[in-house]
DNA sequence: AACGCTTCCAACCGCCTGTAG
DNA sequence: TCTACAGGCGGTTGGAAGCGT
C-alpha cells in the first residue's frame, strides 16, 4: 500500500502557475504567513493548488530575496568546493550563496558545472595514479564501456565523511581565506561554457547524459569501501598524494592541502562513461 | 522557413525526518 | 512508544526556448 497523497490530485491544478496565481500566493503570504501550515495554506488563500506545489512556487521563485539571473565565477568557485566537501546537498550548498535555491544550485550543477568540472579533470590515459573504482555492481557496467575513450573520465579526490572532524580542526576563516584567494578565483575550469565546447573537439565533451547525476562517491572508510581491498592487496596508498595535488590546484597552499588530504577517502567516479560521445 | 536536436529550468514526485498528540 | 502528518529534500521529468542544418 502506497503513501496517501498529500492533497487531493483530482481537484488541484498543475503545470505552470499564472501571473494571478503568484499574486494571489505573494499577496496572502504578504498578509498572512504561512501559517505554519503549506498545505492549508492553498485552501485558505483561494488557490486550487498543492500546499507543496506553493511552498515550492514561494520558495524557489516568489520570495523577495531571491536572486534571479547567471551565477557569477565565486558562486561557481564556491558550489564546486562545496559538493566536492559534502556531494549533492543542494540545501546546504544553497545556504551558502545569498539569494540562490537549491533548486537553481541543483539545476546549475547538472546543466553546466558538472559538464565543467568534467572537462577540467581529465585522466590521463597512462597515468596509474589515477584509478577508478567501481562498485561489484557497477563494475560491469564499467567493463561494457571501458572502450569508450579513458581520457574522457574524471577523477576528482574529495573531502569524505570525516569533514566534520575537519572543520573543527581548520578555522573557517582559513578556508574562506583558501577560496576567495586571487589563485583560486583564477582556476580556470574547462572552457568557457558547454555551448562553446561543442566545437571543441580536442576538450572532453559530454553530451546525452541523463540529467541525473552521473557521479558518484566511493567512500573508501564505508562500508563498501574498496580502500581495505586496496590495502590487503596492495595497491593504491596514493591517495594522499593525489588529493594534496588536488587541493593543491584548487589553490589551497601545501599546508593546507596537507592538513585536508589526510581526511580525503573518496573519488569521484563517473557511470555516464557509456553516454561519453567523442564528437 | 522548417525541422530536429539540445539545453535549460520550473515543477512534480516520492522518500525521509521531525514532531505533536 | 507509536502513529499520523507536514515539511524538507534530492532526483527526475516535460515543455519551452535556443540553435544548427
Amino acid at each position: 500500500m502506497g503513501r496517501a497523497p498529500c492533497c487531493d490530485k483530482a481537484n488541484v491544478k498543475r503545470g505552470p502557475w499564472s501571473p494571478d496565481e503568484d499574486a494571489t500566493l505573494k499577496n496572502y503570504l504578504h498578509t498572512h504567513g504561512t501559517g505554519g501550515n503549506w498545505i492549508a495554506l492553498p485552501r485558505k488563500a483561494g488557490l486550487r493548488r498543492c500546499g507543496k506545489s506553493c511552498r515550492l512556487r514561494w520558495l524557489n521563485y516568489l520570495r523577495p530575496d531571491i536572486k534571479h539571473g547567471g551565477f557569477t565565477e565565486q558562486e561557481d568557485q564556491i558550489i564546486c568546493t562545496l559538493y566536492t566537501q559534502m556531494g549533492s546537498r543542494w540545501s546546504a550548498i544553497a545556504s551558502q550563496l545569498p539569494g540562490r535555491t537549491d533548486n537553481d544550485v541543483k539545476n546549475y550543477w547538472n546543466t553546466k558545472l558538472k559538464k565543467k568540472l568534467m572537462a577540467a579533470k581529465v585522466i590521463s590515459p597512462n597515468n596509474n595514479n589515477n584509478k577508478t573504482l567501481l562498485t561489484t555492481q557497477q563494475n560491469s557496467d564499467f567493463q561494457a564501456t571501458k572502450n569508450c575513450s579513458s581520457s574522457s573520465l574524471v577523477h576528482l579526490p574529495i573531502l569524505s565523511n570525516d569533514i566534520t572532524n575537519f572543520s573543527s580542526n581548520i578555522s573557517l576563516d582559513l578556508i574562506h581565506q583558501q577560496l576567495y584567494s586571487p589563485q583560486f578565483m583564477n582556476l580556470e575550469i574547462g572552457g568557457a561554457n558547454s555551448r562553446n565546447n561543442k566545437n571543441n573537439n580536442s576538450s572532453s565533451n559530454i553530451e546525452g547524459s541523463t540529467s541525473s547525476s552521473s557521479l558518484a562517491l566511493l567512500d573508501y572508510k564505508g562500508g563498501s569501501s574498496l580502500l581495505e581491498e586496496e590495502k590487503q592487496h596492495g595497491v593504491g596508498g596514493d591517495n594522499d598524494e593525489s588529493n594534496k595535488e588536488f587541493l593543491m590546484d584548487l589553490g589551497f597552499d601545501g599546508e593546507f592541502s596537507q592538513s585536508i588530504s589526510s581526511y580525503c577517502y573518496s573519488e569521484w567516479v563517473d557511470f555516464n562513461c557509456a553516454e561519453i560521445k567523442p564528437h
